[in-house]
DNA sequence: CAGTGGTCTAGACCACGAT
DNA sequence: TCGTGGTCTAGACCACTGG
């Protein structure tokens, strides 16, 4: 029996009840009509947390529209995170827990593109012959020179995130690159001009921070910020740009929603 | 001129550049086997940062297949975060940087589902009746009574995570329900049954442990670790769950990757 | 074995961008 | 105006789930 056909009095299996028609002279896309329904629909709790949506072919079907359009609208649905589709058994709606959060990193993108408003201050800039982690991280030997760079990055005149980066020191590379590692960063903190990276690892951790950073962001000491490490590798897959940013989660708050918000 | 079409020495138009052949035998779908060369071909520089993949109709012919097929393969790039689509324009290769990162939290999901191996402890359960921030979070007034909850949660009897939640007492909801709030917990805490919630919002933050937490979660006083604030609505639009947990960075790693890794 | 989601075709037309 | 991505159709067949 089909689990998503609803009885009659009599037993007879009823056509799929449509909540809302699609308008086709509209200017929205069916399926987006489509998802904006079943979204409200699950919103409304005819397919509570756990139940199974209707096939997508009675969809189809329901909202006079092809298969592949149903399927789309589903998909909208699946990529927001409220459904879930099983391969031959169907698609289910998802119980909204702590665990489904995602946190994007879009407001530090945001400040980090606004490049107007933005002021950078190096505070340190050296190269560094004795040992350490960030040596292992870029694959050096203990003895090999890095280039350890501190900047203030502020935005509108209030600092908003120390950076701290190690590159390695490539004698063969020109000067001007390798020396402040300039080009390099800027193309990591900037996103502008073509970037060198093809690929990136990233850590996120919460910190303290000690009185020489806290001076720097005129921030407490001991205040409690994050800290995002990354490791950042070239077109020839060697570790590059190993480094921090320090960043009080006041001025990079990192929010999520889950579940049906559109109401 | 088509832009992605390559001269030969004569000037004329030469058909795009096949780096390796459909196998439409395999049992790997041909989108997904067009999307891993067309990965393949921006991992190894053929298509750099900031550069126009070819038209997806030029893809299609190029590969033999439909042009609905090509859409897909690159859909998979775009959802992996590694092209950005522009309508009328074309299809780029985005810059790898540190604002394109995500961070999900399945980490804490697979342990919380985890439940063999899981103890809870209740180290506090309480009706508060004084004012305080939960009470206007929860849209009480400061007069009104909640219940606060804190548990801590072991994984193979190591302390995993300190939660402590305020919800809302209601005389006229059962019992079982209201006390200790096990039902609505259980929902937010292990993914299992019927949701109650219908959306929830969450924030991330760093955070210092204070002499009760450390000694409840057997970590140094003073130690940093993730505070992850949420509240949670029903479907009656009502805010119901209000709380954090307290976890180490050590024990739920939030990382992420961004860029091509997949060689 | 019936029903479900997953893939695929060969077209069509539209909205938008750059020219 | 032309090339691009975006939407849509009306089919088809396949892979998988579950009774």
């Amino acid at each position: 029996m089909k689990a998503d056909s609803k009885k009659g009095p009599n037993g007879v299996s009823a056509p799929l009840v449509v909540a809302k028609a699609i308008d086709k002279s509209s200017r929205m896309p069916a399926y987006a009509q489509m998802a904006d329904i079943l979204r409200s629909s699950i919103s409304q709790g005819e397919y509570p947390p756990g139940a199974r949506l209707p096939a997508e072919s009675a969809l189809a079907k329901a909202y006079g529209v092809s298969a592949m359009t149903a399927r789309q609208a589903v998909s909208v649905l699946e990529e927001e995170g409220l459904v879930r589709r099983v391969q031959g058994s169907g698609t289910y709606v998802r119980k909204v827990g702590v665990a489904a959060s995602n946190f994007g990193l879009e407001a530090l993108g945001g400040i980090l593109a606004d490049r107007d408003n933005l002021q950078v201050r190096i505070v340190k800039a050296a190269v560094k012959k004795t040992p350490g982690v960030e040596k292992e991280v870029l694959g050096l030997k203990p003895n090999e020179p890095v280039i350890v760079v501190e900047r203030v990055i502020s935005h509108r005149n209030e600092p908003f995130t120390l950076h701290i980066s190690y590159t390695s020191f490539d004698p063969t590379s020109p000067t001007v690159e390798s020396m402040l590692d300039t080009v390099v960063l800027t193309g990591l903190i900037f996103q502008e001009g073509y970037s060198k990276f093809k690929r990136g690892a990233l850590r996120l951790m919460p910190a303290l921070l000690d009185a020489r950073e806290a001076g720097l962001l005129k921030l407490p000491e001991g205040a409690p910020v994050f800290k995002l490490e990354h490791l950042f590798y070239d077109f020839d897959n060697r570790p590059t740009a190993f480094g921090w940013f320090l960043v009080s989660h006041e001025k990079m708050p990192l929010l999520s929603k889950v579940g049906v918000w559109d109401e």
